[in-house]
DNA sequence: CTCTCCCT
């Protein structure tokens, strides 16, 4: 066959004798793959890999370099090994698996894929498409990924932190791999061409691999821009673009571009008042064809019959194309058809001659309801998608012919100082926009209306900003000290964090235990380099085989006290799957939607307050709310029906019982004792589990603690039931849907703070705060030891302990006094001295204290006011670092005969001196064991 | 007393 011949005729390098698998396509398979770009290329493309161990692809979408590489590599022999394929999402590994298999005629046994939690990857697997967080888990096993002959990051362009970090790691293995005689080959696939982050960065790689560029199968569209930018309100300005493009161009679907569920809901009520279809949205498809059949007979529906796409080939001034077809904005007065600008009149009058199918798409819309959009629109109907980003990387909608892009994209940001989350619309960029744009090709010649002036798009970045530089970065940096990479900083990222994020990071890590703490003291410039290059622990090493946030990491180890194991995974597997619970906010489109969603946000404000309970349970606040939730749903079968019922997302339910799964998987790999098992029937906690729960659930998030600004000093009104935190200068608040709105405790933790319309946490639970300097001593002060209640000898710790004030750090909060070890200096030998003498620490000793000479309480006194032979006890306990029963026996066994000890006892002629020295006797020649000296 | 893009 073709593929074959194209082959044979090619003249592989001498030094290289040509392999050649043989692949068994079926002949619609070979013909349809001929079209694509990339086939042309193969030779290019395999000849780069021959001779460089790396080498850049880039092809924007409909190139088909995701399913053509994997196979040129396995034709050409690279298949000694795995040829594995990353991809930043799960549903792009698994069908991409599904496609190449088809393709190749070849079994998923051989071409397989994997996942989070699943995958069907056999020892015959050749080609394996993976996420890439899974890669990297499996170079934590494995740094030189020896079962790999070749790995391909695809949609590099992405810039997804995990992509990122394993260029940075790979740049590194392909050069040892070839050193140690296991070659290894690696191809970066990217859709734009801006990979100068890759080849011009000479610490990723010396010598700049090359770049080979594959064209792209797509549609002519045309651009409109906007003469003039909305800027307050481009959702109306959406509306009418889509409303003129439904009234006056050719058949094709319409794909609106937003930012949020909120806009994406308005603007489908909008659209579908204006151009209504059916009466009842939410009926299911079938009653929904019955209805049109029904208005189908009554009226034929004609959609207008203008060929834009006869203009598309022509170079276009901009507006031209706009005036013709009559749609646009740039015009001058009056060319416009006969569309009046208004927007009161016309367009939002209901028009049912022209039925417009409009569906919203977005990432937390129910599977069910995405999936509406693949399906062909009920018959004379345009169909028309408003959506947020999803549609931009995501999903591919077929049939798309117009699109409608406003420019603006939600982003997350993060406050480097604070740690507060915000989300802000901004631009998007070129690349994105273009993008989006391209979603209009996909079929068919397509146009893309750009609710902004060419202008404005000039003004877009080029590129959005990888994201590795706009969030917080512990969980990488865990994950790489796992690697034994301590110098983060070194670290040969494509574009580097900042570095206050990497410090940040390394401090929350050493603060939870994760990393050794760095040295206090020595040169500025040495403890600056130390900060950023602090070791793992061996808890930090458990931490970094759970895959969850290390804050939950730490819950996670702390878990097994108690027998809280399986509640603390619960809660966080439920606090790791976002939105547990259905967004039920939104204004609803008719009266009886309207009385529906009245009715289930009744419901689930019931259920919430039911599984927050009361009492004790009550101040794990949101998260018993959450493990309520997880417990009921688990013991009712985790079904669609009792979700829907309760306003639960199905989606995170599933998510969260296979992430239980996983957790209970990885916590027993680490501490097999435990025995830790997934109990669909999972009773609900006891009151002391609870507490347990709150005290770890503290130990996690003992950096997003809050207090309570007190009535009385409150001077602000602002204030009013606000919190305090350490690190802002303003108050946050309790969100009225927590479950600890109405409580106010004094002290709360928190997940994380988001501002909205004011500071707000989310994830709320109450701590007492007497808990804070036992489990946080290292954000405490402590203060010097009380002296009321004494310091006393502690029996089952041999330790001398006492009572502390604390305080915790920055803010200064007065916190209970916290009973503790005696800290360390002088001050514990001598009192160590004095419980010795008092017969405390050996009660043998006890009925020989009436008998010395002095009274032990002498120990006490200041160095000066000593005399000799209580001075010398005390110098020796200082000497010898005796200061607790633990350090006194070692003493006694390791030196055989003690002799200053004994020198200065018998020197002494103390009552005291005696009973040491019968203690010596007895030790060496009667028992000549220690232990049944010191038994207590 | 409310209102959140996408991904591991």
């Amino acid at each position: 066959n073709k593929a074959k011949k194209k082959k044979a005729s090619a003249t592989p390098k001498l030094s290289q004798p040509a392999i050649f698998i043989p692949v068994d396509r079926s002949p619609e398979i070979q013909e349809a793959r001929l079209k694509l770009p990339v086939l042309a290329e193969e030779q290019v493309i395999m000849e780069a890999v021959r001779e460089n161990p790396c080498v850049v692809i880039c092809g924007e979408t409909g190139s088909g370099k995701t399913t053509q590489v994997p196979q040129f590599l396995y034709e050409a022999g690279y298949a000694s090994g795995i040829i594995g394929i990353t991809e930043p999402r799960r549903v792009a590994a698994v069908s991409m698996s599904h496609r190449v298999a088809k393709e190749m005629n070849l079994s998923t046994r051989v071409v397989s894929y994997q996942i989070r939690y699943e995958g069907n990857v056999t020892d015959e697997t050749k080609i394996k498409f993976m996420t890439d967080g899974v890669l990297l888990k499996e170079i934590q096993k494995d740094f030189l990924l020896q079962r790999y002959s070749v790995i391909i990051i695809d949609e590099a362009h992405e810039r997804s932190v995990y992509t990122d970090i394993l260029i940075g790691l790979l740049s590194r293995i392909v050069p040892l791999r070839n050193k140690k005689g296991m070659p290894m080959k690696l191809l970066v696939m990217s859709a734009t061409l801006r990979v100068e982050d890759f080849t011009d960065n000479q610490k990723l790689f010396r010598t700049p691999p090359p770049v080979i560029k594959v064209d792209a199968r797509q549609f002519p569209v045309t651009i409109h821009f906007n003469k003039r930018t909305p800027l307050e309100d481009y959702t109306g300005e959406a509306f009418h673009k889509t409303c003129k493009i439904h009234r006056m161009l050719p058949p094709g679907g319409i794909l609106v571009f937003l930012t949020g569920q909120a806009e994406v809901h308005s603007l489908c009520r909008r659209l579908r008042k204006a151009f209504p279809f059916r009466k009842d949205e939410e009926a299911d498809t079938s009653e929904a064809m019955r209805k049109f059949k029904k208005a189908k007979q009554k009226k034929t529906v004609s959609l207008p019959r203008i060929d834009l796409d006869n203009y598309s080939a022509l170079p276009v001034d901009e507006g031209d194309e706009d005036r013709e077809a009559g749609i646009g904005d740039e015009d001058d007065e009056g060319s416009d058809l006969d569309i009046g600008d208004d927007p009161g009149d016309a367009e939002e009058k209901a028009d049912p001659s022209i039925p417009l199918y409009v569906l919203p798409l977005y990432s937390l819309l129910a599977p069910e309801q995405q999936a509406k959009v693949f399906r062909p629109s009920p018959p004379g109907t345009r169909l028309c998608v408003v959506a947020t980003n999803v549609a931009e990387t995501s999903l591919t909608i077929p049939g798309i012919k117009y699109v409608v892009d406003c420019g603006r994209v939600k982003k997350r940001f993060y406050d480097r100082v604070t740690g507060v989350s915000s989300f802000k619309v901004t631009w998007t960029s070129q690349a994105s926009a273009n993008q989006r744009a391209g979603r209009a090709g996909r079929t068919e010649p397509g146009h893309c209306y750009r609710l902004y002036s060419s202008a404005v798009f000039g003004d877009f970045s080029l590129f959005s900003e990888a994201e590795i530089t706009r969030r917080p970065v512990e969980d990488l940096v865990l994950q790489m000290k796992d690697l034994n990479i301590d110098k983060v900083v070194n670290f040969p990222f494509p574009t580097p964090p900042s570095a206050e994020a990497l410090v940040a990071a390394e401090q929350l890590l050493v603060s939870l235990g994760a990393l050794k703490e760095p040295p206090r003291t020595g040169r500025v410039k040495e403890m600056e380099q130390a900060r950023l290059s602090c070791p793992i622990t061996p808890l930090g090493r458990a931490m970094a085989s759970f895959p969850v946030a290390p804050r939950y990491a730490k819950m996670l180890a702390l878990g097994k006290q108690q027998d809280c194991l399986p509640y603390v995974i619960s809660v966080v597997a439920a606090m790791t799957v976002r939105e547990i619970f259905v967004d039920l906010d939104r204004p609803a489109g008719s009266e009886d939607e309207s009385s529906k969603l009245t009715q289930r946000r009744a419901r689930l404000t019931q259920m919430r307050r039911l599984w927050a309970g009361q009492g004790a349970s009550l101040l794990l606040g949101d998260l018993m709310v959450m493990l309520g939730a997880v417990g009921a749903c688990e013991f009712a079968g985790c079904t669609p029906k009792f979700c829907e019922e309760n306003g639960l997302r199905y989606k995170a339910m599933v998510e969260i019982r296979r992430l239980r799964g996983q957790l209970t998987n990885a916590v027993n790999a680490v501490c097999p004792e435990v025995g830790a098992f997934v109990d669909p029937k999972m009773a609900p906690p006891t009151e002391h589990q609870v507490v347990c729960l709150r005290q770890i659930v503290l130990a996690g998030l003992g950096d997003h603690l809050a207090r309570r600004v007190q009535a009385e000093d409150i001077l602000d009104p602002k204030w009013k039931n606000g919190y305090k935190t350490p690190l802002m200068d303003d108050p946050v608040f309790i969100h009225p849907t927590s479950a600890l709105f109405k409580t106010l405790p004094e002290f709360v933790v928190y997940q994380e703070i988001m501002e909205t319309t004011k500071m707000y946490m989310r994830g709320v639970s109450a701590v007492e705060a007497e808990w804070v300097p036992e489990l946080l001593p290292q954000y405490c002060h402590f203060g010097p030891p009380l002296e009321s209640p004494q310091p006393w000898f502690c029996s089952s710790s041999g330790t001398v302990r006492c009572h502390r004030s604390s305080t915790f750090f920055r803010v200064g909060w007065q916190l209970p006094a916290v009973e503790m070890e005696y800290p360390d200096g002088l001050e514990r030998y001598k009192l160590f001295a004095k419980f010795v003498l008092e017969g405390q620490v050996c009660p043998k000793l006890k009925k020989h204290s009436s008998h010395l000479l002095s009274n032990p309480s002498i120990m006490l006194k200041t160095w000066a006011r000593l005399q000799p032979r209580t001075e010398a006890v005390l110098g020796t306990l200082v000497s010898k670092r005796i200061d607790c029963r633990d350090a006194l026996l070692s003493i006694w066994k390791t030196e055989d005969k003690c002799e200053e000890l004994m020198s200065f006892l018998v020197s002494n002629h103390d009552v005291f001196s005696c009973i040491f020295l019968l203690q010596f006797c007895c030790l060496h020649t009667v028992s000549g064991s220690l232990n049944p000296c010191i038994k207590m």
